[in-house]
RNA sequence: GGGCGUAUAGCUCAGUGGUAGAGCACUUCGUUGACAUCGAAGGGGUCGGGAGUUCAACUCUCUCUACGCCCACCA
């Protein structure tokens, strides 16, 4: 015996990792085979290992492990994102602690602390997923940002320029005052939070009056501070009540700014008074009421800063206490949102909001409260700024267009189905995709700005976009060689990476004369790309893309993505619309969404929740097989996995059930099965499980087909406890130790087949215990020519036998049904009976012959007789159509025998009932499916044979 | 305001147009050489409510209710 008596999975886990991985088995050398592709999510390099990677990735594995299995050439790629917002934050929240910051040094120097962070301590995650199993290519692990990488994004990038489909321009876009950069649309999340709605007049200018005799309007807003940067209010066009007043001017109290009353369909006459403050710098509504009342982007007011401090207008009316505020009040210092409210309340403009309070007198409020949808970064946390500067777009909805109809034509396949019309949804509304961060870490935009030409005068004010040129290129020289096209030979060109004015919308070149000759200078724009702009590249990137490789050409399309829902707009969609777009092909030809992993009572996990499970716990507790299984288990399409321990616990039971099978296989002779074939066998029992294995392989096969992969893992499951253990094992018990040697051999060649099919089926799931035992259960017969990992995946090429399912079916349902009486009837389990039969014919004496010792052994049913049934007490036993009388010895409940018949044969009285009910109705023998009819008649004789036999059991008690 | 999902045994979840299944939990019994991380037997559900289609509905359609998620500019 070599085996132990448990199962340790910390044992052998790392030593059959490190030897797949050395020995470069998760990617065997396959140039003829058919390739198999999958590109993993790359995690982010700062991350760690959560239970949505670890459901994420089993996932992956067990198709992988499986393609690999049926010799594919099975590539998993792998890698990490560089996770530019999250990178920098780690790194700059390090330096803080060294209470230093990253303005402490410059661009370059700030960068290469952030590689060596990542060399250092980034890719936790790559262990752990080696922990978990998992059997990617490491070989050719890639990064976001590593050489290839970064050619193809600058490549795609300059492409996507040329092609009109990226441009820059200047809106309003969602800024991140903490982050101090643009995130794009995505990015932000959307949280209710209690906040205020005030109520001022606004005075009109000139005299005017309403209709009703007013000389102001009532305007509400929940961002008073914003007024600072008013320039209309507006009104519907068809609201009565402001019809005299449109085209009128208002005068602003705080900043004396004068500006118009306009008409736009935007102002609900509905809402508080009907008429809206516009402030198309500060608010995306407003943005676009602003622009069709005439303003162009470059003439809408700013009043913040990048880190939403109020700064002067353009106009300069913005009043001197308030330069320097902060938008709202912070750390105890009042901000703009107060000190606006404060002086409109003084100077007589704020309407108080009057309510009753608890005893029903009415009290006056500043404001009256309210819930509002309020926008965060989701990084940053903090409340994001509508903000106006100039960004670089992707035209999202160009590209959208063959990504949504790669859907609609079937190329890609999304599973589960439901998750199409949330695709299209999105994609048919998409917005364009902000791609440009103003961060340190990331790739460079690989664009350079200079001046103007006018003529044969360069425009020196480049404060906005129409005074300057781009140059986009994939390297410096190009870039250079662009603008010597461009300035012509009167210029010499000269560039550089800095710039001399801060972000966001300085774009500022310098320019010389330097006596005859004359320079331009042109600079880099100081942005980096969006970090999802080069993960959406990843499915050909990571294949060698721009080169045209040999991987590139077997391998894209991948084959499959497996991801969470949560990245199908982030990433999802992007691949599919830059795959199609740079390859000219999808990126894969099926899409594979799972849910999240919850806590157990539900909810989301999260940190700020202390509710986060830690899938290395998990894999310490109860090994990485238990766990891998577990997840496979409980994914079934189209819901979230709720995490249950007492689960995965009996899945490393499971893992202890085939490890001690095996030992009894071991101890019996059994194991290392050499041939791929089904072992001719003559026993029923062998044919039997022969068969079986032959069906479960076939429902295995569709389930993982299908990505069911709860349904898989539960046909292994079943087949290898219920099936091999419980019944198998031990009806092959007395053949092994019986005086047949031939039965013996075969039985111990079937049970060692047996038991390597299920090593091979169940190792995409547990790969661990299953190559452990695929070695050491050969060790005897000299041991394995290869591992598991690249096994041959089962093709038993046996047709099913009904003979033998048939008898053993029959013998397992008389011995659960002989043990079933024994307890009812207080009879120890182990007493061994004597069996009159009757009713049974010559086919059932030579079931019984050939199966006695199985009956004796398991059954505990000695002898059979077909003698008439003895005197006395027995227990009666009804299987198809035989009777099995067993006489009892000693005082015996003969009502205790008698209960039981008769709750039996009262079923089967109550189904017969129910057929021939229905088989009386001449609807149902007219209109359902001859089969149906067919069935219920069977089905009716059996069960009124089986109550008419069970009543006679019952008459012959007495 | 749209869109989607889920409601089946005490719990977590599968499931099929023809009278419901698993794991865990629970009850009873069990030290016969694979396994107590086990074995045997068992109890437990009018499949969220209502209506419709059908010979037949847990399964299809509609509707209601509850919960969850996503998207959306209501100041």
């Amino acid at each position: 015996m070599t085996l132990d008596k448990n199962f340790d999975p910390a044992a052998i886990e790392a030593r059959w990792y490190a030897h797949w991985e050395q020995s470069g088995q998760f990617r065997p050398e396959r140039s003829e085979a058919e390739p198999f592709t999958i590109v993993n999510p790359p995690p982010n390099v700062t991350g760690s290992l959560h239970i949505g990677h670890a459901l994420d990735n089993t996932l992956q594995d067990i198709v992988i492990r499986h393609e690999r299995l049926k010799g594919k050439d099975a590539l998993w790629v792998v890698g990490m994102d560089h996770a530019g917002i999250a990178t920098q934050m780690v790194v700059e929240r390090q330096m803080n602690e060294q209470q230093q910051k990253r303005t402490d040094f410059t661009r370059e120097e700030f960068v290469e602390k952030v590689w060596e962070w990542k060399e250092e301590s980034g890719g936790t995650i790559t262990g752990q997923l080696r922990r978990l199993g998992c059997s990617m290519d490491w070989s050719n692990e890639r990064f976001t940002m590593d050489e290839g990488m970064n050619e193809a994004v600058l490549k795609v990038f300059v492409d996507l320029y040329n092609d009109g489909l990226i441009y820059r321009d200047k809106r309003l876009v969602n800024w991140d005052p903490a982050l101090k950069t643009a995130i794009s649309d995505l990015e932000v999340e959307t949280v209710d939070t209690k906040g205020s709605f005030w109520h001022f007049k606004y005075p009109l200018a000139d005299g005017v009056t309403l209709d009703d005799g007013r000389d102001y309007i009532e305007v509400a807003t929940t961002r008073p501070e914003t007024m600072l940067a008013d320039m209309a209010v507006a009104v519907h066009p068809t609201d009565e009540r402001y019809q005299s007043v449109i085209g009128k001017e208002i005068l602003q109290p705080i900043t004396g700014r004068r500006f118009k009353i306009v008409a736009d369909e935007h102002a609900d006459p509905e809402l508080g008074s009907g008429a809206v403050k516009i402030t198309p710098g500060h608010d995306f509504n407003d943005f676009e009421v602003g622009k069709r009342a005439g303003f162009a982007a470059g003439d809408m007011l700013n009043m913040l800063d990048g880190e939403a401090n109020v700064c002067q207008t353009s106009d300069g009316l913005v009043p001197d206490e308030y330069i320097g505020l902060h938008r709202f009040k912070k750390d105890g210092i009042k901000g703009a949102r107060e000190l606006v409210v404060q002086q409109m309340k003084e100077q007589g403009f704020l309407i108080p909001h009057v309510s009753k309070n608890k005893d029903g007198e009415e009290v006056e409020h500043d404001a009256e409260p309210r819930t509002i949808a309020t926008p965060f970064g989701d990084r940053g946390g903090v409340v994001i700024e509508p903000w106006l500067t100039d960004q670089w777009y992707v035209d999202a909805e160009t590209l959208a267009q063959p990504a949504i109809e790669a859907v609609k034509s079937g190329a890609i396949e999304i599973v589960p189905k439901t998750w199409e019309k949330t695709y299209f949804n999105w994609m048919e509304n998409i917005q364009p995709w902000c791609v440009s961060r103003q961060l340190w870490w990331g790739h460079r935009i690989p664009a350079w700005f200079g001046p103007k030409k006018d003529g044969n005068r360069l425009i020196t004010d480049q404060n906005n976009l129409d005074g300057l040129e781009i140059f986009v290129a994939q390297t410096e020289e190009e870039a250079i060689d662009l603008a010597r096209t461009y300035y012509g030979p009167d210029y010499s060109v000269l560039s550089t990476n800095d710039r001399d004015i801060e972000m966001p919308d300085g774009m500022v070149h310098v320019s010389m004369d330097t006596g005859s000759l004359r320079s331009v200078m042109i600079h880099r724009d100081q942005d980096v790309l969006d970090t999802w702009f080069s993960s959406a590249l990843w499915p050909f990137g990571t294949l060698g893309w721009p080169e045209k490789t040999k991987d590139l050409e077997r391998h894209y399309p991948n084959d499959l993505l497996i991801s969470g829902f949560d990245i199908l707009f982030f990433w999802d969609a992007r691949m599919a619309m830059q795959g199609i777009k740079m390859m000219g092909e999808v990126p894969w030809k099926r899409l594979y969404l799972h849910g999240l992993v919850r806590a157990e009572d539900g909810s989301k996990m999260s940190k700020s929740k202390g509710n986060v499970v830690d899938p290395l716990g998990l894999i310490d507790e109860y090994g990485a097989d238990a766990l891998r299984f577990f997840m496979a288990a409980m994914e079934s399409q189209g819901r979230d996995i709720k995490m249950d321990d007492k689960r995965v616990e009996g899945y490393r039971n499971f893992a202890t059930k085939l490890w001690n099978a095996s030992r009894f296989c071991e101890a019996n002779g059994i194991g290392g099965s050499t041939t791929l074939a089904a072992p001719e066998a003559s026993l029923p029992v062998n044919r039997w499980i022969i068969s079986e294995v032959v069906e479960t392989l076939a429902s295995l096969d569709k389930a993982l087909g299908d990505l069911r992969f709860d349904a898989a893992a539960n046909t292994i499951y079943h087949f290898t406890w219920d099936r091999f253990c419980d019944w198998y094992l031990e009806l092959i018990k007395p053949v092994l130790q019986g005086e047949d040697a031939a039965a013996a051999d075969e039985t111990r060649a079937v049970a060692g087949w047996v038991l390597d099919q299920i090593i091979v089926m169940l190792h995409p799931f547990m790969p661990f215990i299953t190559e452990e035992l695929w070695h050491s259960m050969a060790a005897e017969t000299g041991g394995r020519n290869y591992d598991l990992i690249v096994a041959k995946w089962p093709e038993p090429k046996a047709a099913i036998d009904t003979d033998a399912k048939a008898e053993v079916d029959w013998l397992i349902r008389l011995i659960s049904a002989t043990r079933t009486a024994k307890v009812e009837l207080n009879i120890a389990p182990g007493t061994k009976m004597a069996a009159h039969v009757r009713d049974g014919d010559s086919n059932l004496q030579e079931r019984i012959a050939r199966q006695g010792s199985a009956l004796d052994r398991v059954g505990r049913l000695e002898s059979f007789s077909f003698d008439p049934s003895p005197e006395g007490a027995t227990a009666q036993i009804v299987i198809d159509g035989a009777t099995y009388v067993l006489p009892l010895a000693g005082a015996i409940d003969i009502d205790a025998e008698k209960a039981r018949l008769n709750k039996a044969m009262e079923a089967s009285q109550k189904e017969a009932k129910s057929l021939s009910g229905r088989l009386s109705n001449p609807n149902f023998i007219e209109k359902a499916k001859p089969e149906a009819v067919e069935k219920a008649r069977a089905d009716l004789a059996e069960k009124e044979a089986e109550a008419e036999r069970l009543k006679a059991a019952l008459d012959r008690l007495g």
